[in-house]
RNA sequence: GCCGGGAUGGCGGAAUUGGUAGACGCGCUGGACUCAAAAUCCAGUGUCUGUGAGGAUGUGAGGGUUCGAGUCCCUCUCCCGGCACCA
């Protein structure tokens, strides 16, 4: 045995042996119960970051504890290769997207083995090679023929300098980032799934997921965003014929306070309105500039223009006058509001802004409308009735809405309805590194899927990066082919599909990442899904968990998949943050320095007083703690703390730092202590080998075994909540009350250890392994058991009581573990402590809380 | 703006879910070992006050419920994530 704790040799041996043995190879052959366990695949990106070893080490952690649980475990590992980073490295470096990718890919999956994780390598998935995205057109040649894919126009952020369309990342303040131009919407045909379709089936579902953080649950319920409303039209005359204004509102009970109707810029009316309108033309176009982030849209200025329009109140019969507003979203109901500025805060603004009318129509207990400021009844929906709203006073919320919605279909302008928020999810991006979308446009035909044995449409790798639009459209040998219809001359699509896609089905093509006859094999698949446990990062909560729940059903809808969902359980881990630095530049602007290459100074008590760059030993300034990035710098390179301090000590510390759902600040000085942790417990671990010391008096040895399954029983409880960092705490506890023993020749010794290199094996696998060998504990630990609480051990006749006077802690108590009420009450009485604050008075109360404390109120 | 989270010593965090606030670790202070340093080991470490035993105070701010609140309720502040083309 080793004298010295040397991780790097103890680490490559034990991955020797985990190769050698093929120990994490999982194979439907098995009479253990399975255990799919899944990690959000990376991007690769190039570098492995701390985000990334906390989510692998977290999966991992959980594989091998469920392995030892008596699990067949399955932990696949795969690249999430498409994307838009590609695109821009090959814009920065002149490197094809491909070879970059692949490279990153090589030096990635180098440095997630270098961390030791239980993978099964034989599953890896790559999205960007043909035989993954083959199944992806496949799947999308099938929806298009059931219509669950159609194609309508739609918004994008244009770059009218670099004529080129641009994700909601790449503008910033308005602008694109590589040309500073001021972006516009621009409408283009594309793809969508009617993933609408599936709202209610998506809704109900999170209903059937226990294992899903409530949080997650809430932020897709609200995303979903079911409400229930009415659609109604306002009439309108249009060169003498009659027109309608359809709106859609939750709040039918206020429509008698309807003052004006407000529509989108993009709506018809405005369209229609604009025409010999010059100044709401330019109003039009004015919301048309900026992009189609709804962050924006929703913080922008409230503006607006009458159209100059008036339609008729479908009830009261009434002129109200149409204005054109920005604060109305046209992907939203019918891109048309009523306005009711009395009962709604944001048309309470706007027509204070336009000097618009404002009619109260509800009243809580009779309180009066005062037009200077809102206040929060005016919107209370469950305590108001209806005033001034004619036939309908004095109905409440519920009566009123089901008045008017009769009334309105009595005149055939309206009906209850229910409306969701989700909208249709448009796949169609104009870029290059992606999955071919596998349609071919004909002139007789129209829109021609490509039939399944021409699949796939391989994306041409040897490209050049020009920045301006899709290479694709610039590549005849691309483009141009025949329709697969009536064989004529036809012209590919050379829009990609939006790389959500193939991170929505990865989770099941790993059952089967060699299938060549379909997405997956469908024995295999039903072998291993649904996925056991999901872990990722929570920034992921709503898009990536909603789109991948919605193509399980689709998949299943194909036969392919089992069960509803995808994702049994999920555990949502937080951010790796990071302090930033940095330096004023020219001009006030901020030079971001590394944290690897700031010295910290602090005072006598720990705190930091100042930085200073290593290089010249001047000062930097110290900002805020933020997400680690590269825009601030404050990333800190997960390979360096694995090569000097090897993977245990990195997988120790990133689970002992916080709970694994909890936003974690990256601090150094944290690794130093697991490193220590783990010398300590290497050195134990040979002087337990060379043995020797002292007897244990039997006292001693009850006293240990109480503390080490004490401390067991918690760890074992956090275990199975995911708290990982009290789990290693435990760990630590362990060995402080095994150093504390005289000797190490005995029992409680061997149990002791026995334990803690067991709780230790999934966070630390590789120091686990060697020195359950060395030991002599057995050949390879991840066989052995996970241990169990003996509860022999944890029974004691005597228990400690706290005594609080006024529910303040006053002194404490041995006393008999099965001591009755009476007696406990009476000698809290007699507690020292207490009779000085009685003082000869009685007490008022006593509370007996069994097995924790007695409370004496005077 | 909307939706979802969070705030506990100098720092990361713990608290058996309403019952001893600060486990475990980092840092810091003092000591041992050493020619010295590193490493290691021992002791101390929320704040204020007191020579001391002790006392007071303390979980973002303010209020409330309770014998008892970090935990429950109300109001507020700040920070973080998401907002449909970053992944």
């Amino acid at each position: 045995m080793q004298q010295n704790y040397l991780p790097k040799d103890i680490e490559s041996n034990a991955q020797q042996h985990w190769d050698q043995q093929q120990t994490f190879r999982a194979t439907e052959q098995s009479d253990k119960p399975k255990y799919y366990c899944l990690s959000m695949f990376p991007y690769p990106s190039g570098k492995l970051h701390m985000g990334h070893v906390r989510n692998y080490t977290i999966g991992d952690v959980l594989s091998r504890y469920h392995r030892m649980k008596g699990y067949n475990v399955m932990q696949p590992m795969g690249w999430d290769a498409f994307g838009l980073p590609a695109e821009n490295a090959a814009l920065a470096n002149n490197v094809p997207p491909a070879a970059w990718t692949y490279s990153n890919i090589a030096a990635m999956k180098q440095q997630l083995q270098a961390l030791g994780l239980g993978v099964d390598w034989a599953r890896e998935v790559t999205t960007c090679k043909p035989d993954y995205y083959r199944w992806e057109q496949w799947l999308f040649t099938r929806l298009f023929k059931k219509g669950i894919i159609y194609k309508k126009t739609s918004s994008v952020n244009w770059d009218p300098q670099d004529m080129t369309v641009l994700a909601n990342e790449q503008v910033i303040d308005g602008r694109g980032w590589r040309s500073g131009a001021l972006v516009e919407k621009r409408d283009i045909p594309m793809y969508f799934f009617r993933i609408t379709q599936y709202a209610e089936e998506l809704l109900a579902g999170l209903d059937t997921l226990p294992g899903w953080p409530e949080q997650v649950k809430t932020m897709q319920r609200n995303w979903i965003g079911k409400s229930y409303g009415v659609r109604f039209a306002f009439p309108y005359d249009l060169n003498g014929k009659t027109e309608k204004l359809w709106v859609y509102t939750t709040r039918a009970d206020t429509t008698m306070g309807v003052t004006f109707v407000a529509v989108a810029a993009e709506h018809s009316l405005a369209t229609r309105a604009a025409q010999g309108n010059p100044k709401l033309a330019e109003f039009i176009e004015e919301c048309k500039r900026g992009g189609v982030a709804e962050a924006d849209m929703a913080t922008m200025e409230k503006k607006g223009m009458p159209t100059g329009i008036n339609v008729t109140h479908p009830l009261t019969g009434e002129q109200v006058p149409v204005w054109v507003s920005n604060y109305v979203l046209m992907g939203y109901g019918e891109g048309a509001v009523m306005a009711v500025p009395a009962h709604d805060e944001r048309d309470f603004g706007f027509a204070k802004k336009y000097g618009l009318l404002i009619k109260q129509s509800i009243a809580v207990k009779g309180q009066r409308f005062d037009d200077a400021a809102w206040q929060e009844w005016y919107a209370d929906k469950e305590h108001g009735t209806c005033v001034h709203s004619e036939k309908y006073d004095g109905l409440t919320y519920q009566q009123a809405v089901d008045a008017i919605a009769a009334d309105l279909q009595a005149k055939g302008l309206g009906e209850k309805k229910v409306q969701f928020r989700l909208r249709d999810w448009g796949i169609s991006r104009q870029r290059y590194w992606g999955c071919p979308i596998p349609i071919i446009h004909c002139a007789k035909c129209g829109d021609v899927p490509m039939p399944d044995e021409q699949l796939p449409v391989v994306l041409p790798e040897n490209v050049t990066i020009t920045g301006a639009g899709s290479p694709l459209a610039k590549m005849p040998e691309f483009y141009q082919t025949t329709c697969p219809q009536c064989g004529g001359a036809a012209k590919r699509e050379t829009d990609t599909m939006d790389t959500f896609v193939e991170s929505s089905w990865y989770y099941a093509r790993y059952t089967s990442p060699d299938c060549t006859t379909g997405m997956v094999d469908k024995a295999r698949a039903q072998n291993w899904l649904p996925v056991d446990q999901y872990i990722g990062g929570i920034e992921h909560a709503i898009l990536h968990l909603l789109y991948a729940r919605f193509f399980h059903k689709l998949m299943c809808d194909e036969g392919l998949v089992p069960g509803d969902e995808p994702f049994r359980n999920l555990l949502t881990q937080g951010m790796v943050i990071a302090p930033t630095f940095y330096r004023e530049g020219t001009g006030g602007k901020k030079l971001w320095i590394n944290p690897a290459e700031v010295e910290v100074k602090t005072d006598e008590r720990g705190r930091p007083v100042g930085a200073t760059l290593r290089a010249d030993g001047q000062p930097v300034v110290i900002g805020g703690t933020e997400k680690m990035s590269k825009s601030k710098n404050n990333g800190v390179d997960p390979q360096a703390i694995i090569d000097q301090y090897g993977a245990d000590t990195a997988r120790l510390f990133i689970m002992f730092a916080a709970p694994p759902d909890q936003q974690l600040e990256w601090n150094d000085a944290g690794v130093e202590g697991s490193a220590r942790f783990l010398r300590r417990l290497w050195n134990y671990g040979v002087k337990v080998g060379n043995g020797g010391g002292s007897a244990i008096e039997a006292g001693t040895r009850k006293a240990t075994r109480f503390e080490i399954h004490s401390v067991l029983k918690q760890a074992n409880h956090d275990m199975a909540k995911h708290q990982f960092n009290t789990v290693a705490s435990a760990a630590m506890k362990i060995l402080n009350a095994l150093e504390r023993l005289a000797g190490v020749d005995d029992e409680v010794v061997k149990e002791g250890l026995s334990i803690l290199l067991r709780l230790l094996s999934p966070i630390t696998p590789h120091v686990s392994h060697q020195l359950w060998k060395d030991l002599g504990y057995g050949n390879d630990i991840l066989a052995a058991p996970w241990p169990e609480v003996d509860e022999v051990a944890l029974y004691q006749d005597e228990i400690d009581l706290v005594i609080q006077v006024n529910g303040k802690l006053r002194g404490n108590l041995r006393v008999a573990k099965d001591a009755s009420q009476a007696t406990l009450q009476q000698l809290a009485l007699a507690h020292d402590a207490v009779q000085k604050l009685l003082a000869g008075g009685t007490a008022k109360k006593i509370i007996v809380v069994p097995g924790r404390l007695i409370n004496v109120v005077i």
